[in-house]
This record gives structure tokens, C-alpha cells and sequence, in this order.
DNA sequence: TCCAACTAGTTTCAAATGTAACTTGTTTGC
DNA sequence: GCAAACAAGTTACATTTGAAACTAGTTGGA
């Protein structure tokens, strides 16, 4: 059976709503993030040892202490397993304790140890300088645009549940 | 060691720089990131049996036809071995094939077969209508403005190597 | 009080990744 | 015109991942 290959004008003026990959948001975003995260991830990987999951199991606790698994959970959009496994790791390193809930036998809260919370306090100036220097490019205004922007997005994409804490000051 | 746990106002007050996670630019990135992608994966995957790479390389090369895998490699950031295997999963389902590239015998090119491009054209116009639909909380200047704003932190993060096309109309 | 339905968290297992090594072919320097 | 270095693409393997099943504990009726 003989291709049909469109050609001629219709297409090679890219009519009938052709998708150009550089323009299609959803590969742009793929792309970007995940160079982003490669990049962030030297900092905590390669000089900390903690994998993206971990690092981000901290960061959730270094602002908000004693939570359980499945309130990290539903306020990161991880999964539970994947949590859970961070979370071994992380205690199998002495980075962090969990102990039960009073009130809820199955429920674990977790806290940073002495040696997490020293980590993620070595950790989170690396980490922001590195964002400073990657936004600088950017106006200050220029990032609140982007930040409404993908609020706009996330809002679009996910009517049902937000992606992220609502930003109250 | 007693940790240093920082309490008190500096503390409460999130002084010395604190990191917001849901503030953080990384995070918000790679959270929405992989919602966009899941949400557009259930069309070409729930519906066509396509894997995420796959329908990369179909978009690819259904705006450039006949190119070959490295060429794929260089222009998408995908990686050779993803690229080599989604080709595979392709060529047994009859939706692309290969010929020797006359130039290099090592080198294949890629075009996508009847079926494939048949599978294209039904494809696309069912993408671009979700995320016209996506992209509708945006206005036309909003758009306009994140892309450029992506632009400038693609740039930013890797300065090299551009992470897509340049985009001249 | 007992049972069914539900939730917290872990384990298991199959599939998806990415790194490194490998095969085949090409280029370069002599 | 031949060996060494290099490039295209595949294979092998170790690690990561995610879905589903599982254990343990809780809740809400009747």
C-alpha cells in the first residue's frame, strides 16, 4: 500500500494545524524540567548523597516538622510508595526518626534528626543560591508573571485538586 | 552534638532564607511537568498504545520525514537507547520503517510507514485540541510571554547546548 | 460487640530507565 | 591501504519506578 505523504502546498506550509515539537508546551515543559532537575540534583546527589525523593521528603519536613507519610503525600503529589522508600533510606541514613501517633497507631510522624536538619540546613543555601543565579536572567517581575502563569496552568490542568500549597503571605 | 535547631523569630519568621517548596521554581516545574504529561499521555497512550517515547519520535518525524536516529537524538534530548528502543516498539507495529541511508551503512533512516502516518493525522489534531483547550485560561500575549519566558530559563540553565529549536517563523 | 469498609504504610513484582559494553561501519593519520 | 580512534545503533544489566496486593489498625453501622 502506497503512503500518503502529504506534500505539495498545504504541506509544506504546515496547514491543516500541524504540531511543531519546539512550540508544543508540553515538550518544552518536559524538556526544561528535566534539565532543571538534573541540574539541581548535582548539588544534592552528587555532594550529599540523597536522591530527589529524599531531598524532597526533607525539604517538605524542614518546613514543616512531625508530619506522617501520607501527609507528605498530599501535599507533594508523590507517590506513597515512593515516599515510603525515601523515607527508609533516609532513616537507614540517620537523617531522620518517625515515631507513632498517639492518636493513630498506624500512622508514623516524622521528624529531620539532629544530622538531617543539620544536612538540610547545609543544603538550602546551596539550593537557593543555585535558583538566585538561574532566575537572575530573569526580572523580579518577570517571575511572578511566570509563577501566575503557571498557577493559570496548573489550575487548567488540574481543576479538581491544586498542584502546589495556595501562596499566602 | 546538639543539633542546632533554629527556633524563635528568625525562625518563625522564615529569616535566613528559607526555602517554600511550593515556591520553588524546580519543584513547581517538574510537579506541573509530569501532570501536563500524564494527562497528554492518556490520549496517545490509552488510545493508540503509544509510549510516551514513541509518540516523540512519531512527532518528529512527522514534521521531518527519513531522518535518522542520531539525528532524533540531537534535536529532542532524548536519549539514544530510549530513542533505538521506541523506534523497535514502532517498526513491530508496523508503524515506521527503516532503510539503509546510502551514505553511511551504519546510519538508518526513518520514515513513518502508511500506518504510522495515518496514525499521525489522527493523532495530532486530537493533541492540539487539548491543549488548545489547556492553554484557553491563557490569553494569546500570555502565552506568548511564557514561552519566552521558558526561553530565557532554558538558556539560563544550559547555555551550551539549546534545549530546542530555535524558533523563526 | 461484631463485621464491613476504609486508611496508613510496606512489600512484591513487572515494566521502564540509564550506564556501560558491544557490533558494525567510517574516518583519519601515517 | 591499514591500524587507531571514532560514530551509529543495539544489547545487557543494574537501578528506579509504579500498580497491586498485603498487614495492621481504625471507623461506623446495625
Amino acid at each position: 500500500m502506497k503512503p500518503h505523504i502529504p506534500s505539495g502546498p498545504a504541506a509544506s506550509r504546515r496547514k491543516d494545524a500541524a504540531l511543531r515539537l519546539s512550540r508544543f508546551l508540553p515538550y518544552r515543559l518536559s524538556v526544561l524540567s528535566n534539565t532543571v532537575s538534573r541540574e539541581f540534583a548535582r548539588i544534592y546527589e552528587g555532594e550529599f548523597g540523597l536522591t530527589l525523593w529524599q531531598w524532597r521528603v526533607m525539604a517538605v519536613l524542614g518546613e514543616t516538622d512531625g508530619l506522617t507519610a501520607s501527609e507528605i503525600v498530599s501535599r507533594t503529589a508523590m507517590d506513597k510508595v515512593v515516599v515510603s522508600s525515601a523515607v527508609a533510606g533516609l532513616r537507614a541514613d540517620g537523617r531522620l526518626v518517625r515515631k507513632a501517633s498517639r492518636a493513630d497507631r498506624r500512622a508514623l510522624t516524622l521528624s529531620l534528626s539532629a544530622d538531617g536538619r543539620a544536612l538540610y540546613h547545609s543544603l538550602v543555601p546551596r539550593i537557593l543560591t543555585f535558583e538566585t543565579h538561574w532566575l537572575s536572567s530573569l526580572s523580579t517581575q518577570e517571575v511572578e508573571t511566570l509563577i501566575a502563569l503557571m498557577d493559570k496552568l496548573a489550575g487548567a490542568i488540574s481543576p479538581a485538586r491544586p498542584l502546589w500549597d495556595k501562596d499566602e503571605d
